[in-house]
DNA sequence: TTGGAATGTCAACAAAGCTGACATAAACTG
DNA sequence: CAGTTTATGTCAGCTTTGTTGACATTCCAA
């Protein structure tokens, strides 16, 4: 329960303790893309589908290179992914007004609704965990995540943020 | 900052606060995992070697099965993992003495210094993480991702745990 | 008009998962 | 003891998702 909180002050940065939220960390993974892969994996779609679509919901109208910077995949690997999904039908490309080099990236209707099937399934598993730890522990769940982030994608991960509210 | 303690008391449920920490889970493993990466890179290794050498240094005498368990992957795929890590040099698979069926795995002196170099790389990030957000945060951290991990997980996760102090 | 950026596409390949089938040895069970 | 189950290994083939490298197209910008 309460061992990172030790008498010691410095005891929660023994080797011992950081290597258990390592695999911590590890096992949690799992747990958070468990319910999303089993839906997916009835379809003929993988995570990197699931990854592409999640974020395509989230900045209706993003780029490519967009998309590419924040996924941290190769073109040509994102580009297998959106074709399967722009010949099924679930995300629509239209060539960008101002620059018309660039490709403006949004979910169909079918597109909106898988992406809710599957983060209904992820959400759903996030929030019993989240009340089950409470509200302190959310804020500090996050603020570890935060720290831990690659300073380039914290700084994308605070532009999706500050996007929407 | 502190947008996960609103003044409502529902509002760490809000879906868009739930998705957030969605993308911070996404954002952050992909930092938790890129310094032994970087390393790997260099080898012939991937994660799965990482992962293999990870719990067998954590457990020594292990068995596959336990393994298997653990990682959450077939035996075959498991199995080319371990048969370049034994070929290298780097994990000794001897017969079981109770249990001639089993094997028990070890890391060979080669393999337990990949492993601290590796582990070396992880536990710094996570360590300045935890240095960054304080021990209440950590606390939280690690509250959270234990209500998140699959029960069967969970279990193992506290099994190594109780396994050494 | 020329250079470079954004995008798409082809080909080949690699890592790491998967299933299915089968072999062997050891342990267990009736 | 015979038969079954378990633990492990291995072969073959397939899938997903990543990688490089090469090249074409489009089009903005200097």
């Amino acid at each position: 329960m309460g061992q990172v909180q030790a008498d010691d002050a410095q005891a929660y940065l023994s080797d011992e303790q950081i290597r258990q939220g390592i695999e911590a960390m590890f096992f949690a993974y799992r747990g958070f893309t468990a319910d999303p892969d089993r839906i997916l994996a009835t379809m003929a779609y993988g995570r990197a589908h699931h990854r592409a679509i999640h974020f395509i919901a989230r900045s209706p109208g993003t780029t490519v290179n967009n998309l590419l910077g924040i996924l941290g995949v190769t073109k040509q690997s994102l580009n297998r992914v959106l074709r399967t999904l722009v010949e099924d039908g679930l995300v629509e490309s239209t060539v960008g007004q101002i620059d018309k080099r660039e490709r403006n990236l949004r979910l169909t209707e079918d597109g909106a609704r898988l992406e809710q099937q599957l983060s209904d399934a992820q959400r759903a598993r996030v929030r019993a965990a989240y009340n089950t730890a409470g509200p302190d522990a959310v804020a500090g769940f996050r603020k570890v995540l935060e720290a831990m982030m690659e300073p380039d994608l914290r700084r994308k991960y605070n532009a999706i943020r500050e996007h929407d509210q």
